[in-house]
DNA sequence: CTTCTGACGAAAT
DNA sequence: CATTTCGCCAGAA
């Protein structure tokens, strides 16, 4: 696979159980990666099992409707995660607060570009 | 090489 | 609210 999807994989890792971030902060954490790209490489994860490729939602809150995604709603109510198919869930109770420090460090990247790539609550 | 298609997103309508 | 439009860019054909 592709550099790029690999260092995808690698952050969406560091995303904890009952939070959930937007493919457009992934996206903004990694240089050179586009929120389109996050999509195509969740639907490209190698490892459904390591990887919680459930925790990667839309801008809006809400799964991004494909044949399948009702698998991500059980998945995200099994962690706690309040939303109903076609609706969406509450960023101000669930948003990852961003990647610690140290990642930030290791990889040169400033958490501004995350904080203006959060939706707007 | 060109064209088309998205697990995207922001802005306009 | 819902829809449309446009910019985005890796892959497939």
């Amino acid at each position: 696979m592709s550099n790029y999807q690999q260092r995808v994989y690698e952050l969406v890792k560091i995303i904890p159980a009952g939070e959930v971030a937007s493919y457009g902060m992934i996206a903004s954490l990694l240089n050179g990666v586009t929120a389109r790209m996050v999509g195509y490489a969740m639907a490209a994860t190698p490892d459904p099992v390591t990887i919680p490729w459930w925790r990667v939602v839309n801008a809006s809150g809400g799964v991004s409707p494909r044949p399948g995604s009702d698998k991500q709603y059980i998945k995200l109510r099994e962690e706690g995660i309040e939303i109903e198919s076609g609706k969406r869930l509450s960023w101000r109770d669930h948003m990852w607060q961003g990647p610690p420090q140290s990642w930030l460090d290791e990889s040169g990247v400033d958490i501004e570009q995350f904080l203006m790539a959060r939706p707007k609550i």
